[in-house]
RNA sequence: GGCGGCCUAGCUCAGCUGGCUAGAGCGUACGGUUCAUACCCGUGAGGUCGGGGGUUCGAUCCCCUCGGCCGCCA
């Protein structure tokens, strides 16, 4: 394939700053980051963009009731999104406000040239207002004449308004659906599409408003204030400088190869957003892909069930690469998928720490063992295991890149975890500690772990996409360097590494295997917006679901309700079967407690007793491995390493932490 | 109510245009191994492929029907 130079554009939509970021867009822009850092890897010019949706009532209102200005409102929430974005190791080319300059002006020349082409005409729009709700209905979403959300009356409103003509080019739209089976994926979004709204006729669309200002302005008519879909939808041109004094990259990037959709603004991207491109006479994007969503098993995420993820909370604690590896190989993509703690740890546990993380483990630990280091470079005839593994990681190359296309991540990775698999099983085959007894051998066990080496390479080149560091650290652990992560090095099997190449004399476990029980406790609290900093936790805790959801933002008075206690370790031992566990003794003071935590890791017992803590005093009790625990100590983490919350010497057993 | 989709091992799911003894992961039973993060490897048990009917030499895959679940629209 000859691809150099060939341009790849790929969009997230732009986000609406309604207060924090969950999971499922970190899902949408992760799932769209691997799409562009694989096309990267295949030498594709890539752009990639994603960005805010910031004007509207809702916002104007929200920045009034905390007293800002909306632009500085919308303002502090982007900036909270690229640190989130950063934090997830997104790696976009441009992140675009729908409040900056360069948009609002295309925006009023799109306009404008709706207009003068009679695409867009004045009319009135007519709809029931629900006050309690702030929202429009038309006549048909009524419900008994009644609000469809709340079933309360509703008042008629008139209003002048811009109206675009979306009937005009209906049947230029589904011949372009025709033209271009690969326009709508998965499929069945089109059907939808087109036996819901076109077929029964599409009705113009309302693209003004006059009962709120925070918006770009008609120029013709600034009382009207450009509503929604025309100001956010043309964001993916606007970027590009459309309509410009530099339009260069527009016309070296436009149509976009991809736009990544959720399923819920599906006919937006693919009636609307195609329309508006074809009244400004401009090319359509290739392909729109409408994602499915995160599900928690007791149906949507939302705060009032308790059961909200925050991709922070994942990321901090078990890193980036876990994470992304979860959302992308759990949920099929373009479906819906669940999240739960246990398929989160199970995932992290079982695919990353044992099948991978101790892969790379085990063949360092050889090659060290076995030859000083040096990964060998014996060139024997291959064995029918070596053929075997050899097979393997060439067909997984070629399935990858077909599903990679499709966009099936999760299959992707699946394909690739039969190669993980294949590897160890090729440990077993061969023996290698059987090997390394004879001297005799040696030049077979040589070239045993020149193809367990091969074939991480292999992985760590093909997992880059998904997993932006891990590929890193692999490659690493092998001895080799970046330029070992280009695509090109991997398109042979069995003699991509050059000789005297050593490996790390001691690898360190790049995914640690995790404590089931007590992590998915942790998450299953996370979810439940327990009482904790971002820093200050401990993952002891109830593992049952209680009914008593907390929002994530606490109040004072919230903040309140925790009892934090200084006490003395006055005793202390390890939890049997249980490698992170410590049962410790404290004296509160008042009364003397066991408190099991997860820090065997990080202090001995020693160091703990006579230690002074900050003890949770009024957390639920609860049992880990048999061992009752009333209460939970406070630590901090830094790079996967625990440390205790000091306390003021001074400070005597039973004072509040306040 | 209209359109569309789904129902496959205990659990989560793969199975392209009908055709080898229906697959994977997890779980489970048993066994192997020690290089490794008590990891890894193998073997077995477990499915009348939602129920019924039809087309066909042959259907998990096509048609009809019934039941359950879901999506979009109204």
């Amino acid at each position: 394939m000859s691809e150099q130079n060939k341009t790849f554009y790929i969009t997230t939509p732009i986000y609406y700053p309604s207060g924090k970021f969950h999971i499922g867009t970190a899902y949408t822009t992760v799932a769209s980051d691997t799409i562009a850092r694989y096309k990267r890897l295949r030498g594709y010019d890539v752009r990639f963009l994603t960005g805010m949706d910031e004007h509207g009532q809702k916002i104007q209102e929200k920045a009034a009731e905390s007293g800002k200005h909306p632009q500085e409102y919308v303002n502090e929430i982007a900036a909270a999104a690229k640190k989130l974005w950063a934090l997830m190791d997104i790696s976009y080319d441009d992140f675009i406000q729908t409040t900056e300059e360069r948009h609002k002006a295309t925006v009023e020349k799109i306009f404008q040239r709706f207009l003068d082409n009679g695409d867009i005409y004045k009319g009135e729009y007519e709809g029931w207002y629900c006050t309690p709700c702030e929202s429009f209905f038309t006549e048909t979403q009524l419900e008994d004449g009644n609000c469809p959300d709340c079933g309360r009356p509703v008042h008629k409103v008139k209003e002048e308004s811009y109206f675009f003509n979306m009937k005009k080019y209906a049947d230029r739209l589904l011949a372009y659906y025709e033209e271009n089976p690969g326009f709508i994926e998965p499929e069945s979004r089109k059907n939808e599409m087109i036996n819901n709204f076109i077929k029964p006729g599409l009705e113009d669309l309302s693209v003004s408003r006059t009962s709120f200002d925070w918006g770009i302005k008609v120029p013709s008519n600034p009382k009207h204030v450009i509503y929604v879909w025309v100001d956010a939808l043309t964001n993916y041109i606007t970027s590009l400088g459309y309509l410009s004094d530099d339009e260069g990259e527009f016309n070296k990037y436009w149509p976009a190869d991809v736009q990544v959709v959720g399923k819920d603004i599906v006919r937006f991207h693919t009636i609307y957003w195609p329309i508006f491109l074809m009244a400004l006479d401009l090319p359509l994007p290739k392909k729109v892909f409408a994602h499915g969503f995160i599900m928690m098993k007791d149906g949507k995420m939302s705060k009032s069930k308790g059961n909200v993820v925050y991709p922070e909370m994942l990321i901090e604690r078990y890193g980036l690469d876990a994470t992304r590896y979860f959302l992308l190989r759990e949920l099929p993509f373009g479906s819906d998928g669940v999240f739960s703690p246990e398929s989160f740890v199970e995932r992290t546990n079982f695919d990353l720490a044992n099948d991978l993380g101790n892969l790379l483990n085990r063949t360092v630990s050889m090659i060290n063992k076995y030859f000083d280091g040096v990964i060998p470079t014996e060139n024997l005839h291959p064995t029918e295991f070596d053929a075997s593994l050899k097979e393997q990681a060439e067909s997984v190359r070629i399935k990858y890149e077909e599903s990679m296309e499709k966009m099936q991540f999760s299959v992707v990775l699946a394909d690739l975890w039969t190669l993980i698999s294949r590897t160890n099983k090729y440990i077993d085959e061969t023996q290698p500690w059987v090997l390394a007894k004879d001297e005799a051998d040696k030049p077979k066990l040589g070239a045993v772990m020149r193809n367990l080496a091969e074939s991480l390479h292999h992985i760590a080149v093909m997992l880059q996409p998904f997993m932006t560091t891990t590929s890193k650290r692999m490659i690493e652990q092998l001895g080799l360097d970046d330029r070992f992560l280009a695509w090109e090095t991997i398109e042979t099997f069995g003699n991509t590494i050059p000789a005297n190449i050593k490996v790390v004399v001691k690898g360190i476990p790049i995914f640690p295997r995790l404590d089931s029980e007590i992590e998915i406790s942790y998450i299953r609290d996370e979810m439940r917006g327990s009482v904790k900093t971002e820093q200050v936790e401990q993952s002891n805790s109830t593992n049952k679901v209680d009914e008593n959801p907390e929002n994530p933002e606490i109040s004072i008075d919230d903040f309140l309700k925790v009892d934090l206690r200084v006490a003395t370790v006055i005793a202390c031992e390890p939890v049997p079967k249980a490698d992170k566990l410590l049962k410790l003794q404290v004296d509160l003071g008042y009364e003397q407690r066991q408190v099991v935590s997860g820090i065997a890791k990080y202090y001995t017992v020693d160091e703990l007793i006579g230690q002074k803590v900050i003890v949770v005093a009024n957390l639920k009790p609860v049992k880990l491995r048999g061992e009752l625990s009333q209460g939970m100590i406070l630590a901090g983490e830094k790079d996967g390493i625990l440390k205790l919350a000091t306390v003021d010497e001074s400070l005597e057993n039973g004072a509040k932490v306040k």
